[in-house]
DNA sequence: CGTCAGTTTCGAACCGGTTCGACGATGACC
DNA sequence: GGTCATCGTCGAACCGGTTCGAAACTGACG
């Protein structure tokens, strides 16, 4: 391993004089400077990242915490990871990956031992035991999902409640004045997963306001329950007229679904959904559907940890943030004459 | 943060004697140990880990490198992530992970600095650019995966050929004499995934000695491709009486297509697979098949990994661990009288 | 009582960078 | 020609751990 002192005896200089070329802090003449790196490129020296977070008090990583459920689509925490990463990267950050089962404690190893300089929190609960951890170390910290407690945290989510507007609205614009919800399961919601009820409230809420009829379900979250279910729920209310979809595995299995009933979108029933657009490509699904936008709540997420660490005046005071979901017509919704 | 000097002070002792409590490579009186340990209780001291990596040359960390193909399914390549990142924090580790899309630079860079002991390779093509930056910087590494050259390096992945021999066998023993072979989209092929033909080349020589008929095909990875391929196979050979199903978007959509041609498994066609078990049980699939084991060969190429790292003489000599398939029966195989 | 071995602890050096104050050289100005 | 900035570079201190050699102390033994 070649160190800084080598280089600098190469080029016949001091080792601070090297440290000045690779930060460009202080001026250096030209000519020395091209000699320093010379040597660089000629002994293939690279700054040993340890001595660097030691001296600087900076180590250029983030941690980034996930957390499994066995039953949940695994694409969907995917979703996020890519984007947190190339996100990162392009700051000049790596990420440092955890998926310990004990988040809170995992946490706290990696924030004391300062291998981080910021958290990215991934799959966020209402009541999320890692929140507090998260707290106790004192280092930057974003979360992606929305907690019950919000106090000085920076928080991204999309507005579930909003993308739940859009959706009933354009089926009510359509004319459609009775339709069936289909949430994640309940564990979701057991487990404080709030974009289940963010989504939920709010789609009965507006209903109720224009006055259309919505049943709202909860669907499952694997086949052979998932058909099993969406066949009762068509069953059992007939005359409504189009669903909307809020669940991965429900909307992935729904054009055999409907093949099989015979039934053709949008002629004999409308869909709506809310997916991301990588899921919807994966399936070829062919439904209007809002956004998911994990690509983007991973970006702006670790733009804000970024620029909380850095100090930023753009930081702004710390709190949620929730991204205007977007709703792409696929011609899955019919217009109904009155 | 507090340092192990502050802890010393407190406890009145010298830094180093805090440092040999920490590490247990000195005796130290049971007394002053537990002043000490009570210091670092008090203090909530961790120690520093880039201090800690630069004195020792040991980061505790791995380096993991994924590539993302648009064309995959991702869950394929999540399902290694989880094993490899758990057991690694079993031995101590924590995970680097990196989806730079240069994945050879990326290597150079995490490894010439000394951000990770050790570098693990995921979905390794046949000629992997990222293999020579793997040797250049003189780090230990293991690859998950096979590539045409693996001379000096630790590499493991399923036995895809003895894979595809058992499940001819299967076939064979149950009366077969004609089926049908759906292999990975060809791009996969050309991308360098060695898995595609080290399976697809011995099931077509397996099939040849034991004198029965094999129709190899390339399938595709999304619908409606993946439908409209399947059917085209089905017509094309009506008189093959099997299908070896090596496709992850074609098994996931099978149920589905068999049920349209109201073909029932495997009564009137018998199928067999090679799949992960959290993908099968995802999708609820009923088919026998090999177990694609991204678990043991997660767990298994981190174990020797480490090893490799800590000079254990149980790593053996560096070279290639093929892991035998399983075949789980799910009774989707009929038995033909003859 | 002096020597020796064993135990426990300390001090200093080291890992490989960064950063600050200072110093010598150079050129501008009065 | 002396003074004063400015520029380029150096040396030393520092970041927070680990580790080695040695010192201090204890008790056993001749």
């Amino acid at each position: 391993m070649t160190t800084i002192g080598d280089v600098a005896r190469r080029a016949g200089v001091s080792r601070s004089t090297v440290s000045y070329v690779l930060s460009g802090k202080r001026t250096i003449s030209q000519e020395t400077r091209d000699r320093i790196e010379l040597a660089i490129r000629e002994l293939g020296f690279t700054p040993n990242a340890g001595a660097r977070a030691l001296a600087t008090a900076q180590t250029m990583v983030l941690g980034m915490l996930l957390q499994f459920h066995a039953d949940e689509f695994a694409p969907a925490m995917l979703q996020y990871v890519l984007p947190v990463s190339a996100a990162a990267r392009e700051l000049g950050y790596d990420i440092l990956m955890v998926t310990d089962p004990d988040g809170a404690a995992a946490i706290r190893r990696i924030g004391a031992s300062a291998m981080v300089d910021g958290i990215v929190l991934l799959d966020v609960t209402h009541q999320d035991p890692r929140l507090e951890s998260l707290r106790s170390v004192s280092k930057p910290g974003v979360l992606i999902g929305l907690p019950a407690d919000t106090r000085d945290i920076d928080a991204i989510d999309l507005d579930f409640a909003q993308a739940a507007r859009v959706l009933v609205d354009d089926l009510h614009d359509h004319g459609h004045r009775e339709v069936t919800l289909i949430s994640p399961p309940y564990h979701v919601v057991e487990r404080g997963g709030s974009y289940v009820w963010r989504f939920r409230d709010a789609a009965i809420a507006r209903a109720d306001e224009l006055g259309m009829r919505l049943h709202p379900y909860y669907g499952e979250s694997r086949p052979p329950a998932v058909q099993t279910s969406v066949h009762r729920f068509l069953d059992v209310h007939p005359s409504a007229t189009a669903l909307i979809v809020h669940n991965d595995a429900t909307i992935a299995a729904l054009p055999a679904i409907l093949r099989d009933r015979g039934l053709s979108v949008p002629r004999d029933l409308s869909v709506v959904s809310l997916y991301s657009r990588d899921f919807g490509e994966e399936f070829s699904l062919p439904y209007t559907a809002v956004e998911s936008a994990a690509d983007t709540l991973g970006r702006q997420a670790v733009g804000q940890l970024v620029r909380r660490i850095s100090r930023s005046p753009q930081a702004g005071q710390p709190g949620v943030r929730l991204v205007e979901p977007v709703l792409t017509d696929r011609g899955s919704v019919r217009s109904l004459s009155r």
